[in-house]
This record gives structure tokens, C-alpha cells and sequence, in this order.
DNA sequence: GCAAAAGTGTTGGAAATACACCCATGT
DNA sequence: ACATGGGTGTATTTCCAACACTTTTGC
């Protein structure tokens, strides 16, 4: 075993910090939306002049005294004032040379808000909503995090109920379908589709109809989380590779 | 929008990282192994005062000079000596108070070897191969992180061939199905177990037999990495939760 | 020859897939 | 009346779960 293998006791960091120099940590939220069929990013557009008109993720440094989930929350809060929105963390990313500034390791956090309680003044070309499969460069390593946060998304959304906070509260199986279809990127059946989510009896029929459809209106329905709590037994057992 | 929506520039984040002063960050990593049909995982006695004879992972601040990836690399080197090694992120925790020293924010990696490359010496107290179901209480929030990775073991060994590398290179299907129902913590059918693997069709025969055992002896076979790699297809859709 | 684990097939049920027609509404 | 998408059922296939006996080896 080689000599430095006890842990550090506390003098040892606090001179190890002072010496190498700290480093830098911040927390960027993706944030997806889903607006006109299509799986949106809300991106700002980068002041530093190595990315000049270069678009980045909502982020910051986070502040000693906050958490790092509270620092995804206080981003999302400060730059969109949105609140009551879904936000977990994905990965942290750490290459070296990623921010010029200063060495700066980055936790990326994904969020989904529904595209109805942020809408940016369409004047407004700081802040934007950004069809997904149309973006190519953005600032930093940021592309890197997206596609990270996006196969995260795809994967998740298939074992977890995420995908209503992308919603109005009220949705029509056609708008929800549309949703899966967009994120995962196939085309489903329709009629395996509604079997799927009835027989998961977590929809509840609110009785009302969609309205200014030029067709036949379908029915709304809103997802009862209460239910599926109660519900979330482990499901056991399936190797699968 | 509120005002500070837009990315703060180099100067801002220096100034800010001067003012209110830099955070720590460190990688823990979680090293699991398999001996004697327990999940074990290695552990090394804390030295801090407040944490007294509690046990804590392997972990270290990261030089400002190493990735995340490379920084959870070299402790497993430093500290066994070990090189091939699976090794992954998992989760960054980042509560304020975590570490009595600073604040530090760290990094969890999960990493599997095989128990019979690192063996530290029966008379050496300082790192040990602990039983996973005995641990209770550990140094930090050493035991939340622990839980983190056990339980993201479990998710990831049903969707991913990463159990052998806990096994020696060679190993039976008894072996392998031990380690799959003590990860789990479930007892599986043999037969079904045996027809799953075979039709995966990535496990090959050695052509050589278990020796020592007092009973019939099984086939030792070895996984075939290299065919995995090849099969990766993704395996679309099934939304299920 | 006995103990102990290796090895092997079949069957029934559940879930996933594929597929086509009638219905309600707006224009 | 017609265009558009809403709504529904069945047959087929695939996957999973349950289950018992014979074989090989060491002692």
C-alpha cells in the first residue's frame, strides 16, 4: 500500500486548497420544453468573447453556502422565475481546459417545465427557446452536456413519469403520444399507445374535450401522481443487456 | 427576466470566485467486490478527530490539473495499487456541511475488482474489505453515498455486463448467479438464470472445469467483451413505470 | 453408495406487437 | 359530404416463470 494512502485530516486539506488553488464549481440546467411537436432547449446566448453569439445552458457558480440542488433551483428561479418545475442531476463534467476562466467543474442538472409558464418576449434575443435536433455548436462544452441530458432524458422517460411536467395539466393521449414521439425519436401505434398508459391506470378522464380542433375533439386527461406513488413497487427482476 | 440573467463574463466569475471564496472538490470512490458470495466493499479508517475509528471511502481532493475521471483513476492507484479497473460516476453531493473541514463538494464513482487483485494484509487496520449488509454508520455522509452507488449497482448490473469484472476471469455459472443474487438480494431459478445468459449468447466456454470442489464440477466459462461491443443495439421502446 | 451441485426441457400465462374499421367534429 | 384525427378489439408472437429428474464428481 503506498505511503499516502490514510485520508487527509483537516490541516493537511485546508493547506492542500491553499496551495493547488481552489477550484471553480457551477451547476447548468437544461431545461427542456415541448412546444408545436417538437422537444425545445431554453438557451441564453454566452457573453464571454471566446463564445461570442455562441448560445450556453442557464448556469452559475454556486455559492458556498447553497446546496447544488439549491443552486439549480435559484438558476432556474433567477433567469426564468419559474418555480414549481421537475429537476434532477445528471453528471458532473470535468475536463480540465472546459471554461476559460478558471478551472471550473460543472454539474448538470435537467429540468422540464412546461412551455406555457416561461415564454420569453419574442423580442427578447438573449433568452430562447431552441428546437433540440437544430442545435449544433453551443459555448463551452455545452453541446456535450446537452446530448448528455437528452439520453438521459430518453432513458428516463421510459421508466419514470417525467414526461406531464412537459404538458399543460390537461393533455389529449395524442399530445402525450406526440411527446414520446418527439423525445424518443420512433413512431409509435396509436392503439398499443392508449393500451399502454390505461392498463398503468394512472390517467384520470377529467371530462372535458379538447377544443378548436378542426376534427373530432379528444378527450383531456390529467396524471394522477398521487396513485403512482402508492403504486411504485419495485418491479423486480429483468437482467436485459 | 430578472436583471443578472445573462452569463457572467471572465472578470465577474474571478471576482466572485476571489470574493466569496472557492469550493473544494473531492472524488469518493465506492469500491465494490465480491468474496466468499457477499458484496464487500473497501474501506479505509478515517483519521479526522470528528470521525474517530468511523470508516470512510477512498476519496481525495482533485488537483486542478486532473479531470474527474482521472482523479478517481489515480486514487485507486495511490491507495491499492489496482489499474484495471471498471470505474464510473455516479452522483455529486453537495450539502454544505458535509465535510467539517471546508466545504467541500465531491463526486461519487462506483468501481467492481476482482477481490483477488487487491487483498490488503490480514494484520493492516487501516483498509479493509468491509461486508456490505454489516455497515451501519460511516465517517461523512459516507453511508448516503454508499447507499447512492449500492443502489445504482442494482439498476445498472440488470442492464449492463459489468458483474464480471467482481468475478475472476474464469468463473462458473454458480458463481456468476451468486453474485447476481447478492447484488439483488433475491434468489433466482437456475434454470431460467442459465437460459437467459446462454441466450445472450456472450459468455464462452474455456472448455475448462472447476477443480477443488466437493461435488461435481461445473464449466468455467469467460465473457466475451468484444462480441458485447458488437451486439450494442440499442434496444427500443418500452415505456414502463 | 451417498452427498452435493451440475446440467437439461416443457408448459402456461402475460405482455407486446401488428393490424383495420367506424365515429365525431369543423369546414 | 368530406377531411381529419379520435376511439376501439382481436389474433399472433414473444418473453417470462414455474417446475423435477438425471448426471458427475469427491468423499
Amino acid at each position: 500500500m503506498p505511503a499516502n494512502a490514510r485520508p487527509k485530516d483537516v490541516k493537511t486539506i485546508l493547506e492542500q486548497l491553499e496551495r493547488e488553488g481552489y477550484n471553480g464549481i457551477s451547476v447548468d440546467c437544461v431545461i427542456f420544453g415541448f412546444d408545436e411537436n417538437e422537444l425545445k432547449v431554453l438557451l441564453i446566448k454566452s457573453d464571454l468573447a471566446n463564445f461570442e453569439g455562441k448560445w450556453s445552458l442557464l448556469g452559475d457558480l454556486i455559492d458556498s453556502r447553497e446546496t447544488l440542488d439549491g443552486a439549480a433551483y435559484r438558476i432556474l428561479r433567477e433567469r426564468t422565475g419559474i418555480e414549481d418545475l421537475y429537476l434532477e442531476q445528471v453528471k458532473a463534467f470535468g475536463e480540465v481546459d472546459r471554461h476559460p476562466a478558471a478551472r471550473i467543474i460543472t454539474v448538470a442538472y435537467c429540468s422540464l417545465v412546461n412551455v406555457q409558464h416561461y415564454q420569453p418576449r419574442t423580442h427578447d434575443n438573449e433568452l430562447h427557446w431552441h428546437t433540440l435536433k437544430h442545435i449544433t455548436e453551443m459555448a463551452f462544452d455545452h453541446k456535450q452536456i446537452l446530448d448528455a441530458c437528452y439520453e438521459w432524458l430518453q432513458k428516463r422517460i421510459q421508466e419514470h413519469p417525467l414526461g406531464f411536467s412537459l404538458l399543460p395539466r390537461k393533455f389529449s393521449l395524442r399530445e402525450l403520444q406526440n411527446l414520446y414521439e418527439a423525445i424518443l425519436g420512433v413512431s409509435l401505434d396509436r392503439r398499443n399507445f392508449r393500451k399502454k398508459f390505461f392498463s398503468m391506470d394512472l390517467l384520470e378522464d377529467t371530462g372535458e374535450l379538447e377544443t378548436n380542433v378542426p376534427h373530432r375533439p379528444g378527450k383531456l386527461y390529467h396524471f394522477n401522481y398521487e396513485k403512482y406513488r402508492m403504486k411504485e413497487r419495485k418491479k423486480w427482476f429483468g437482467i436485459d443487456f
